[in-house]
DNA sequence: TATTTTATTTAGTTCTTACTAAACATACAG
DNA sequence: CTGTATGTTTAGTAAGAACTAAATAAAATA
């Protein structure tokens, strides 16, 4: 019996990281391209990215762009080469610090600060109306809230600015938790 | 300068919640569903939340069902009456924990399951090809992101079997980080 | 059994977005 | 300066998902 030939394989690869992507609420193509560059060697350009994903060129330069923003792949230039080449990131603790750190200025965070100035209304007490045991019980629960998302949020700023992260970083952490 | 009135303070943080919803790929009905429930004292009935939200019956179904089934709110059901009642949960960390239980069976781990075939096809080595230099690099690079991917299912595990999960548990977790 | 009250399902609409195809911009080569 | 190679932008398309409105189901009461 044959083994599966190589781009077979590279090809179901391909298709699990586009459905991870698509998972996410990213496009497919994203998880495609980094799926390629990933299990590829060399860096590749974007002609080859387009051949080897089968997207046209305004996608792959759209995903691209965002993937490197992410940190996800890296771009290269070679002198006397006007072809841009992209390379993949393989260290996904690198990836995720910097996702966690890009995240400011977000859609995310400006709900967020919705919240709280939610939250900062209604501290700024009534002067006395008829609701008042109902303001205060929607005061104590937006405040339980934004004290959740506080302790999330130092959480996620401490995980950003870690200078070293890996496998070793979740073990420590698993062995806390476990007590 | 009067207080603003308790309504429009809830109105804005209804349109937070769903914002914050909407950001993460879930429907906005979902986000203000939870919201009006999270404010409100005591548990509120279908019909009632499509008044506070505005949406209609059949949206406040279908999102309150998937909620439901996240942890974020319980059904109730008062004897004597035929309506269902619905309370928000207020014990983020339970839901954290009860969202992280039930990954299984979802898309994400089918594609999961898909890398980790991959990886199997690719430690099947080939007889002996010709591009046995990019399969080995192939294989060393899927096993890599197969040990991230463990190491992150092992610690949602972790958290989820918690018994107990806190303010304090991410303060610990943060110390620990903090080295 | 018929009627009323509740919840779910379904068909259809609207809106968003990923993607394609092609025009455009830019920079280098001759 | 003209032509060629590369990357980006834009206009249009197709698909998916959230939502509405209405039909259907289910269950209790009369």
């Amino acid at each position: 019996m044959p083994s599966t030939e190589l781009a077979e394989i590279k090809v179901n690869f391909i298709q699990g990281l586009s459905r991870i992507s698509h998972f996410w609420g990213l496009p497919k193509s994203m998880g495609a391209i980094f799926a390629v560059l990933y299990l590829s060697p060399n860096a590749l350009s974007l002609d080859e990215l387009v051949t080897q994903t089968g997207f046209t060129k305004g996608a792959i330069s759209a995903s691209v762009r965002t993937l490197a923003r992410m940190g996800l792949v890296h771009r290269q230039t070679k002198l006397g080469d006007r072809k841009d080449y992209y390379l993949a990131e393989d260290d996904f603790y690198k990836v995720v610090r910097s996702i966690l750190k890009g995240r400011e200025n977000s859609e995310f965070d400006r709900a967020l600060a919705s919240v709280k100035e939610t939250l900062g209304k209604l501290e700024a007490s009534p002067t006395s109306t008829s609701d008042a045991e109902e303001w205060e019980f929607a005061r104590s629960r937006v405040a339980e809230m934004q004290s959740f998302f506080d302790g999330l949020d130092n959480l996620v700023r401490v995980i950003a600015a870690l200078e070293t992260m890996n496998q070793n970083t979740v073990q420590k952490v698993i062995g806390l938790l476990k007590k």
